[in-house]
DNA sequence: TTATTATATTGCAATATTACGATTAAGTTG
DNA sequence: CAACTTAATCGTAATATTGCAATATAATAA
């Protein structure tokens, strides 16, 4: 089918999931870290940057932004992304809480 | 055409990919938080808990199997599913330090 | 107004994913 | 061995994703 149940699942489950897919692409975890490292840019930039075509990295910005962990200010002809500062810290905290949920004490032999 | 340009990411930007890809489905969120849970069970108790078909949780602790979160062990006519303790730890690790890279300093007006 | 620049949207083609019924495989029990 | 239990695999339908050419939109510059 191809369509995911969500309705069977948490609200948590469903927002960790929906937030990993983003991630889950190349294209979009090398648009975070570019952003992270030059602080903010132009689509322009990712297109040189990154080598995939503009319509296709348009795209990626569009579900990064869906998700909260970027944000786009227009100015001019050009838009400016940047990371979401406070979303990061929610999705940031979302993540280490996911994590850090498991705890693997003897870290070997207690497990099948 | 559906199919993701690897080879013009890096090997560390593929990786998180690949790992968020497959934390990025539902079922496979509450598979983990399951398991973190209980410690350890079998597909039968996955199939009941989450409620969906046999095939379909075997093929979703499949792909979790081959990123490395789980491991599974036969034991008898039954396979004993866990966490995966050491990659858990590498993994958490990867994502840490990914979440980490951005500081967002004053956290409001520098960015766009 | 007519370029020009920068980005978004549309419309595909190719491929991947999700879900499940049917079947197979493999161990266990009577 | 035959019946049973448990899980994996196969095949397939429905849907989603990726990538891009073509086009549209929107602001600025000449």
């Amino acid at each position: 089918m191809g369509i995911t149940k969500t309705e069977i699942f948490t609200e948590e489950q469903n927002q960790i999931a929906k937030i990993a897919k983003v991630i889950g692409h190349p294209a979009r975890v090398a648009i975070i870290e570019y952003l992270i490292r030059v602080d903010q840019c132009i689509c322009g930039d990712l297109v040189e940057e990154i080598g995939l075509a503009q319509p296709t990295i348009s795209q990626h910005l569009r579900e990064l932004k869906n998700v909260g962990l970027i944000k786009g200010n227009i100015e001019g002809t050009s838009v400016c992304y940047c990371i979401d500062p406070i979303n990061w810290n929610h999705i940031k905290a979302l993540f280490s809480s996911f994590f850090d949920t498991y705890k693997n004490e003897a870290c070997d032999e207690q497990c099948c």
